[in-house]
DNA sequence: ATCCCGAGGG
DNA sequence: CCCTCTGGAT
């Protein structure tokens, strides 16, 4: 990609959203461990509904592990893949508290061999709890990477987390995932991207394919 | 009907 | 690579 362009894209992100940051609600790594790990295939405001009882309920890694699993299920049933995530959390916090002392690890090596968390959970809990420069790519990230060329379509989501590192700024990392995040969550949305209101529409790859 | 800060298993 | 898990919002 063209430096130029790349710089056109980074001064519009920091134009659209300057503040841009994690709209999950935590207050201790653990927590955003979990709120993580709940965000698959759903939206961020709704495991934010979910949370505050589910963190009020249980505190440390060992009140996780001894929990009823239906419990948990039934707390977080609203936001899907339920069972699926009441299991992970269990056998993560059962994990947790035999290999790490009940503490969250830092490094994305080590949190993607908890139950649960792959690598883009991981990639996020280093970088928005322990300050790791990293490029958690989700949905949003991939979608708005290809479309503004990035990546390529075909490319896997390593793939793109490997040519996003390579041409953005370490320093920014952690900031841009967030920004790139917004323009996707809040602007170049999967179904109705603004293309008209849009001013990198003339470096974008779907430019009138939809809208 | 499609998408949402995915991961695990086949 | 594919499929499955899942409810809620739009």
């Amino acid at each position: 990609m063209i430096e130029k362009k790349q710089n056109r894209i980074l001064d519009e992100f920091d134009r659209l959203y300057p503040d841009a940051k994690c709209e999950l609600h935590y207050t201790t790594p653990l927590e955003l461990l979990i709120a993580v790990l709940l965000s698959a295939q759903t939206t961020d405001a709704s495991v934010n509904k979910v949370t505050p009882e589910l963190f009020k309920k249980y505190h440390s890694a060992s009140d996780y592990r001894d929990a009823n699993q239906e419990d948990i299920e039934q707390l977080i049933r609203r936001i899907g893949l339920y069972r699926n995530k009441a299991r992970s959390i269990k056998k993560m916090a059962a994990m947790l508290c035999e290999k790490y002392d009940g503490e969250v690890p830092q490094s994305i090596n080590e949190l993607i061999t908890l139950p649960g968390v792959g690598r883009k959970t991981a990639s996020v809990v280093v970088g928005e709890a322990f300050y790791v420069p990293s490029v958690p790519v989700d949905t949003h990230v991939e979608r708005v990477s290809k479309r503004l060329g990035f990546a390529k379509n075909e490319d896997s989501v390593l793939t793109v987390e490997k040519k996003l590192k390579r041409t953005l700024p370490r320093e920014r990392w952690n900031k841009l995932h967030h920004q790139f995040i917004f323009f996707g969550r809040y602007f170049c949305k999967a179904q109705s991207p603004r293309c008209k209101e849009c001013q990198l529409v003339d470096l974008c790859k779907e430019k009138n394919k939809k809208l």
